[in-house]
DNA sequence: ATCTTTTGTACGTTATCACGTACGAACGTA
DNA sequence: TACGTTCGTACGTGATAACGTACAAAAGAT
């Protein structure tokens, strides 16, 4: 385990961390305060607060949850500013479709990292599956799924066992475990699917 | 301006800011990881990682932020995260569902301990609305919502803006902040709403 | 104009962060 | 059982955060 450590050298940006110093300045000048009111409020230097604010220094935890209180701010929050508004929307014409024998997958979360649910629709002909009985798990360990049936009745199979959901009914399993639907009917259905995320890392 | 500063004299949690450790160590344990394995993945050593998750260093946002993207994780998503048998089947005819002032939530996942993603159907009457901008964020911190339209046009209001989502679209955004969304047409609309739970307190 | 106050930052000192090494305990394998 | 590996943490060292003091420049008051 070595990590080499050059100073100043590589990307100094990313060594930084988060960019909070202008974030802390542009929010001091706002609120019409001097480093010295700040450090009043705060409980950190006004030597400090400059630095800080002009990237010479990264505060500690600590430090920088003081600078946010002083501005009225969680730090978690302070740390929010800036970062995007995080509203996605997918228009019912844009979303990313699959299709693979009589199963079409239109997905309707975006595709973020840190995204804790994958939520999808499935429509699936008459005679087709999502896979079948010898497929390995598709979602990683830990991962939840519930399933809503849209439209049509549909099998679940899972855990050598045969669920049958009629139109309106919803499900909830193991979606690490070997599973899949199977339309075994005259006509297609459609299923609602969300899978939340595992946390465990193999 | 004087700042004392006794080593684990005075009150502790004041001087180190959020509570980061304990978040650190759940979701390393969460996530199957030796302190090796995230040093490795994050950039900082075994040593400091776990002196950071025993509370007894305050690490500087730099750092932290290293630390977070070797748990898959933006710093301000670190800070915000609080923290859920098998194969469970809600029949149509036996949602849990909710009334209230034109607004139907009919709850689509089982209330199990543990249960990471909360599927539900709201249906909005005409002039109907979830709640309002003066109501306070009902998802804990760290949550993350998708909303689709099932039926209808909905708006959503969030960070003191209006989103217009017409039937088929879906939005995904941080549930833990203010919003609610209204039904201004006049006739009802329908909303799958999938809520994924921040991750338990260590 | 002069004088005073306010402002941000340079500088030196101290405390603490962050590292690499090494240790003891726990666990796994033969 | 012995041996090897993995794990978390103690320890010492170097780097840097964080402070208080002082300075120069800008702003405000007379």
């Amino acid at each position: 385990m070595t990590t080499t450590r050059t100073r100043g050298a590589a990307a100094p940006e990313e060594t930084n961390g988060p960019e909070v110093g202008a974030r802390v300045k542009a929010l001091r000048e706002a609120m019409d305060l001097s480093l010295r009111d700040l450090a009043e409020r705060s409980g950190v230097s006004a030597p400090m607060l400059s630095q800080v604010e002009r990237g010479e220094t990264s505060p500690t935890i600590a430090v920088a949850s003081r600078i946010a209180s002083g501005l009225d701010l969680s730090l978690s929050q302070l740390l929010r500013l800036d970062e995007g508004r995080h509203v996605v929307i997918t228009r019912s014409n844009q979303r990313r479709t699959r299709r693979r024998r009589g199963h079409v997958v239109e997905e309707l979360s975006p595709p973020l990292p840190g995204q804790r649910a994958d939520v999808s629709i499935h429509t699936l002909g008459a005679g087709a599956a999502t896979g079948d009985a010898d497929d390995p798990p598709v979602h990683e360990p830990g991962s939840r799924e519930t399933a809503v049936v849209l439209e049509g009745a549909i099998d679940l199979f899972i855990d050598g066992e045969r669920h049958e959901l009629a139109d309106g009914d919803s499900v909830t399993f193991d979606a690490d475990l070997p599973h899949h639907f199977e339309n075994n009917g005259k006509s297609d259905t459609r299923l609602f699917a969300v899978v939340a995320a595992g946390l465990r890392r193999g």
